[in-house]
DNA sequence: TATTGTTATACTCTATAACTATA
DNA sequence: TATAGTTATAGAGTATAACAATA
């Protein structure tokens, strides 16, 4: 399961809208469900980034904080195989978390090399905020969709990447 | 426009399946569109890497060589907003198709300044034989939906990235 | 012997600043 | 003054190897 995460800087420019130059005929790509899959998680991640902002959190760190809210006591090791990054990569993610005053570590309760990760009472205040704006912006700003357009969408999504589930 | 592109690397293990651990509970990163959007793209590109390795293509190269054989001339420039990579990055990427014998630059025959990108008799033949296979995969391997899903699904898609078209 | 978490490190991708030559 | 293409460079993101502690 890959990080929900393309781009992650602060909102920018990022390529200029140049429309001087005319535009070019780009009608194969638009035919290809990878290429439209990607633009459409750019263009939310982009509005996600927008809100998310005014709370410090990049698309990982809301998804790393989502996963210990919803999983209290996961280890590192759990992240890491549910969010497709590499162990060695989580290791600063989740340090600066922890000086945030956000997560904080607990020995584990039957593997003394693991350690359960758990939200702060600060922790568990910002995921919640965060996560109200992101289920708000699922319906409002970014999807203009129907809600059983959404529905249908999501179906279509993870047959692709889930052909047996 | 975005490029066609997040990890670039040739088809590796990524994120071993370390099925182990037992797994987390990720229902409300599920129920997110941009979340799903990512995974499809990833899998989709995943499958697209593998297939493109025998041609050496990775997906930004397969995208700039398409373009070029359906914009005989195009511009760095215009590729560079038609693909959503700062022309800096695309420097490299152009010299190297071109050191490869796949495209040739030539002047612009109303500004000096630009030049236009041609594929070469080589650069044809392996573009053409890519864009075969892409096709051929959009339908087969990589995307378990029939047809109409595949149409319903680009459009509910465009719809998400692009409001207003 | 295998796994958790970690350090160190390298490679890729993406971004900005600044230059040149033309417009 | 603005744009096309380029160089140099910095910063994220992602990858591997190897280690100590524990299983």
């Amino acid at each position: 399961m890959p990080p929900f995460t393309p781009t992650q800087r602060p909102p920018s420019a990022a390529v200029p809208p140049t429309e001087t130059a005319p535009a070019v005929d780009a009608t194969f790509l638009e035919g290809l469900i990878g290429y439209n899959a990607r633009r459409a998680a750019l263009a939310v991640i982009s509005v996600f980034l927008e809100r998310m902002a005014p709370y410090g959190l990049r698309v990982v760190d809301f998804s790393v904080l989502t996963l210990i809210a919803h999983n209290p006591g996961v280890t590192s090791r759990q992240l890491s195989s549910a969010l497709a990054i590499l162990p060695p990569n989580l290791v600063g993610l989740v340090r600066q978390l922890e000086e945030r005053g956000l997560i904080e570590k607990r020995p584990h309760p039957h593997d003394r090399r693991a350690q359960g990760l758990y939200l702060t009472a600060a922790g568990e205040r910002l995921q919640g905020e965060a996560q109200s704006v992101v289920a708000s912006l699922e319906t409002e700003a970014i999807t203009h969709l129907t809600e059983e357009e959404r529905r249908t969408l999501i179906g279509l999504l993870r047959k692709v990447y889930q052909p047996a589930g």
